[in-house]
DNA sequence: CTCCAAATGTTGTTATTACAACAGACTTTC
DNA sequence: GAAAGTCTGTTGTAATAACAACATTTGGAG
């Protein structure tokens, strides 16, 4: 079992920190370690205080969405953070929750604690904030291409923008989800899916073979 | 016409930054303060490293999509910032192009000058830190809330959503929207987008006269 | 190898949407 | 206040997707 400051090091947000200040960083920020068993509460729906960097496990942020069935936003294995966006945006309700989907290691972390106004050692705190921020934007901009999938009005527009963005510029490329998921992440009927992959293939567009796809 | 000073206070960006201090930071950030005409270009596609500060005027923020069509991302009126998520998600190309849809003053700064390493004055460094993470997050936020409606399947969940979210929990409420507008941004036909509107109204669903909406 | 379970592909039917074309209402301008 | 232009609503048709039910393939486990 690696320590905590080795797990703690791999993490986004204490990229650029050295590993003998971590204890410090922690003890600045009144942040505490906290372990989970599988299935327990990590966090529950209301006004977002602080959020979560997970050191080892996986946490499952979901929420109920407006007709009252619950989504799976996402899983989040070590070494990965959540609800940074929500309370970063300084929302006054945020409708996740979180709970441990196995065993698991996490810290808390206030956000007012890493704040401009808080007075706290501050030699970290530029660093934290722009690690946070990082990783804020870079949701921002899957999110953003997301948006741009799910905009196009017809399966295979979406599919074509999908696979563009999975391959980053590559001709063949491996995808990281079964057709369930890419359903899910497109917003489409799975077997609609796969019936236009299929004509996509017979019409010499792309080939493809499981999760291995050459667009041509 | 408000002075330079009196624009970037009420920046986002600039919050909780004293007048006084302005001048110095922009010093500091080696920050300058650009004049652009109607349709003059700010910034072409490319590896971003600088963000805008809208003070006055509109920028427009535009790109090519997937299939070559021009699309529009966003107008940003002062007091307002563009091209943030980009060079804090450090991209290594951003597709997008602003130029100024009126006569506009800018602020532009070099990301890098507001990064941790840069050594700086940096009495406000977190405090800009800070607010940029307040407006990427309140972006992903919102990006969030669109993949929200366009997972839907059909323009009446899609609306539904979409309505929810504009009355903010009031029942009464104006969106700032004409229906061409609401159709593109939930990515559906205009005509369909009316029928739907008109369907709904005629099962008690909801009630409208132009933007004027009410959730029964 | 054989059986089983899961993943993927196929087909047909029904529901929904896009698209086009037009009608009516509302605004703006002269 | 008439005319022009824009915005919104209506209708019909063709295209597309969802859904359901089933077939086939794949990858393990025994």
């Amino acid at each position: 079992m690696k320590n905590i400051f080795d797990l703690a090091k791999s993490n986004p947000i204490f990229k650029g920190i050295d590993c003998s200040d971590f204890k410090n960083i922690l003890d600045s920020l009144q942040a505490s370690i906290f372990s989970y068993n599988k299935g327990d509460v990590i966090m529950l729906a209301g006004k977002p205080r602080r959020f979560g960097i997970v050191l080892s496990g996986t946490v499952r942020v979901t929420k109920e969405d407006i007709d009252g069935n619950l989504v799976i936003l996402a899983d989040i294995p070590a070494p990965g953070i959540f609800n940074e966006v929500c309370v970063a945006a300084g929302l006054d309700y945020c409708p996740h929750t979180a709970y441990a989907l196995e065993n698991c290691e996490v810290v808390l972390i206030d956000y007012g604690n890493i704040t401009a106004s808080h007075t706290a050692d501050s030699r970290f705190q530029a660093l934290l904030l722009e690690n946070m921020l990082a990783s804020v934007a870079n949701k921002a901009v899957i999110l953003d291409q997301r948006v741009e999938i799910l905009s196009k009005h017809t399966i295979r527009k979406k599919l074509l923008c999908f696979l563009e963005l999975q391959g980053r510029g590559a001709k063949k490329f491996t995808i990281p989800y079964n057709r369930e998921e890419m359903a899910r992440y497109i917003c489409v009927d799975r077997s609609a899916l796969s019936h236009e992959l299929s004509k996509m293939r017979d019409e010499g567009l792309i080939r493809f073979q499981r999760n291995e796809f050459e667009i041509m």
